[in-house]
DNA sequence: CACACGTGGAC
DNA sequence: TGTCCAAGTGT
């Protein structure tokens, strides 16, 4: 007898009970209601991050600021500083802004899935996501691993991105009325666990049985992906400028690359690509060497300029700040600055 | 739809 | 070493 397709649900919440990982944002099943902003400020984020990678901040964050309202009454900069070395820093200025109106209309997060996605950083997958998981609504939720699941499930092989319309519809079709917070966590942790990118664990997979890409017997071509595109090279100068036990930092302009975060002064790089620009003094620099650092859709080699002076009053003029090197950690510097940095205190501590 | 937008880990 | 990838969003 062909078993209905409700026995997808039904088998992967059973494997969910047994087998959820234990996260610090989840609730206890059954023990606790899961607090909306909690839920909402890991999935910004995981957005795009590693678990690994996030319980550090998540912990920091939910230390400093265990409300929306705290973290809404945040200055930007503690806040940007805090996000610092996570990654595309939108987020954290979206993060930011959604904790604000959320505090405005009383602290309580819209308990709808269209109410959460007109919020700043919300998109199709959080909306869904908090909407499910946060206030159990029944949300198509929709992410790299459930495409990944839902893809090898039905043999879908229609090139992503245009074959997400037909994951999503096939996805709808599996989600169960109830216990969506619960169904979407377990295609999640199916999908970080057994049915990965790479050598996808198929005899540990509640699934298998029902698995279409299984049955070919080759998971691992699935979801098939549109070819990526080569990554340029850029080269750029940022220039070090310590006096009296003091850095020179700047913060970048509120949007673009970086956009928000406390930096050293380049030549503008980001714009000129060539590297040519000048520095905010006539020197003479000193070459501390080269950092390398790749971003999503450029490599960047970065030359770092140094300028040990006694002229410090004369950047004036340019809109930053002296920081103590004792405390360079709190600057919230991104990595690419933070490695600049190491780079700079490794040189002149050198010469010193 | 295509592109901008970070970072670190796995292989 | 290079490539791919991760709980995407905004423009």
């Amino acid at each position: 007898m062909e078993a209905s397709s409700d026995t997808i649900p039904r088998k992967l919440l059973d494997w969910y009970d047994a087998h959820a990982r234990d996260l610090p944002w989840r609730a206890r099943p059954g023990t606790e209601a899961p607090d909306p902003y909690r839920v909402w400020l890991s999935e910004v984020m995981l957005q795009q991050t590693t678990v690994a990678a996030v319980r550090g901040y998540y912990a920091e964050f939910t230390r400093r600021w265990p409300t929306v309202e705290e973290l809404a009454a945040a200055a930007d900069e503690e806040v940007m500083a805090a996000w610092a070395g996570l990654g595309y820093y939108a987020r954290a200025r979206n993060l930011l802004a959604c904790a604000r109106e959320v505090a405005a209309r009383g602290g309580e997060f819209p308990g709808t899935e269209e109410g959460l996605r007109a919020l700043p950083g919300l998109g199709a997958y959080t909306a869904a996501a908090v909407a499910a998981i946060a206030f159990g609504r029944r949300a198509v939720v929709v992410d790299a691993n459930v495409e990944r699941v839902v893809a090898r499930l039905f043999a879908l092989d229609e090139p992503l991105p245009g074959g997400r319309a037909a994951i999503r519809e096939k996805a709808d079709a599996i989600t169960p009325a109830t216990r969506g917070g619960d169904f979407a966590q377990a295609m999640m942790d199916l999908g970080a666990t057994v049915c990965t990118s790479r050598s996808p664990r198929c005899l540990l997979c509640p699934l298998a049985a029902r698995c279409a890409a299984r049955a070919l017997g080759e998971p691992g071509r699935f979801p098939v992906k549109a070819p990526k595109k080569a990554r340029p090279a850029r080269r750029g100068r940022a220039f070090w400028i310590e006096c009296d036990e003091r850095v020179w930092l700047v913060r970048r302009p509120g949007r673009g690359m970086l956009g928000g975060m406390r930096a050293l002064p380049d030549d503008g790089w980001h714009s000129r690509a060539d590297g040519s620009g000048e520095g905010p003094l006539d020197g003479p620099w000193g070459h501390a060497g080269k950092v390398a650092h790749v971003f999503t859709h450029f490599a960047l080699e970065l030359q770092l300029a140094v300028y040990l002076g006694d002229r410090c009053d004369s950047l004036g003029a340019e809109e930053g700040e002296w920081w103590p090197l004792d405390r360079l950690e709190e600057a919230g510097l991104p990595t690419l600055f933070a490695k600049a940095a190491r780079l700079a205190l490794a040189d002149t501590g050198e010469l010193a």
